[in-house]
DNA sequence: TCAAAAATATGACAATTGTCATTTTGGCAT
DNA sequence: ATGCCAAAATGACAATTGTCATATTTTTGA
């Protein structure tokens, strides 16, 4: 029997969701919560398998739901569910390691089989989102990057060099370079341009994007800047 | 009745595997190939709905299958199927827009629920595999992020200001922007004045790099910039 | 239909940015 | 020390960018 937990701020969504759940015969709801507060309280007594979580909610929304008890509780899993589909909800919530995001309007056999899904360490993403979720993904995994330059050019970059292009992949002006690196505004402006003229670019904010991209702002991360 | 094709090099698995599907109800398989050129070629008569892809295949394996259907017939969903959970193929397959990634010892039941889910625009990724792709999103999301956003100020974006995050994100100037959104330079500048200060950012670099960390530079893709 | 609200535009301004030609500086090999 | 060379700096300049106050236009709603 799985073990669940619903978390929305409807009385009666909650209530009804409960029943349905209860119905489909191996699942279970051990508690209801009108917030995310009330069900981490819940949640020190007693710990379900997999907590059903309303996107929007006053207070703590589900994001922070999410993280919150994937911090607690590592091994929980968190099934998302939100009435439309909010970009920024999306990645936040998966960001913290949300096993499924599905809408409410989802059908109950829908839901049903996402929660065993989830149970069973799968995750579960619908439609509209997976697409969203997948374009995000190729893009970090590279392959539709943005702002492109050829490999030749990238090469013959020097420290220092990449040392801008990092400080500007971090959105730093030149004034706030030039005191990081001890270099006069002038220099980092000269470097700049020599980096652009390189690459093929045409200002900062190209530069920043292929920086973002190809992983630069982040190497060797030894000033957290 | 939902249209697939089975492409895997193992004769006795994919005419069995057909059995199965068909035995389904509303999943017909319209056709068998043993490798990816041989399923192109069944391709060009009759699009089916949903491919079904064996990942290890000798020639062109299931990442090639995936990228050659999806820039083919971008439309047509496709279900890697592997033995293994093999890191490189999953970001691969998923890179080219695979729908859904699941192990050949699920069970048909599963396998259905995942066509169908396919079918509707879904993504359904497997147990075990589904761990790897979040925690491998999380790692690209979380902790490296360069530029923070709180989510209140990025959630109330209107439409046209999400626009203009894009093309930023894109490394587009003003005067690029104006043109593409058919607005004054003017226009544009105020645009980007307000979305800097809603989001508590400096300069259009650090609104680019944002936007490229949240895939904001990548979604709706109507325009292809 | 009229007024309020919104989206769009304008113009002026300072600040930042990118480019370029031309020094100055600081090793460093002989 | 002398000369050489690269790194760093300077100053001048145009272009772009960001901000702001203020129109103008379009949409919307009562």
């Amino acid at each position: 029997m799985i073990q669940t937990v619903i978390v929305d701020d409807q009385e009666m969504f909650r209530e009804s969701l409960k029943i349905l759940i209860q119905s489909s015969g191996d699942i279970n709801v051990l508690g209801c919560a009108s917030g995310v507060t009330e069900a981490l309280q819940m949640m020190e007594a007693e710990q379900p398998d997999v907590v059903l979580m309303d996107m929007r909610m006053p207070g703590k929304d589900g994001v922070e739901g999410t993280r919150l008890i994937k911090s607690r509780w590592p091994e929980i899993k968190v099934i998302v569910l939100t009435t439309f589909d909010d970009d920024e909800y999306v990645f936040g919530a998966l960001k913290y390691g949300a096993s499924g995001y599905i809408l409410k309007g989802s059908s109950i056999g829908e839901l049903a089989s996402a929660i065993r899904i989830a149970y069973g360490g799968g995750a579960l993403i619908n439609p509209g989102i997976a697409t969203k979720v997948i374009s995000q993904f190729s893009a970090m995994a590279k392959g539709n990057e943005v702002i492109h330059v050829d490999e030749a050019s990238a090469a013959d970059l020097n420290d220092n060099e990449r040392k801008i292009i990092k400080a500007v992949g971090h959105g730093m002006s030149n004034r706030e370079i030039s005191g990081k690196l001890y270099l006069s505004e002038g220099t980092v402006r000269n470097y700049i341009s020599n980096i652009l003229l390189k690459l093929g670019l045409r200002d900062r904010t190209q530069l920043a994007i292929w920086a973002v991209q190809n992983g630069m702002a982040m190497q060797d991360s030894d000033w957290n800047g």
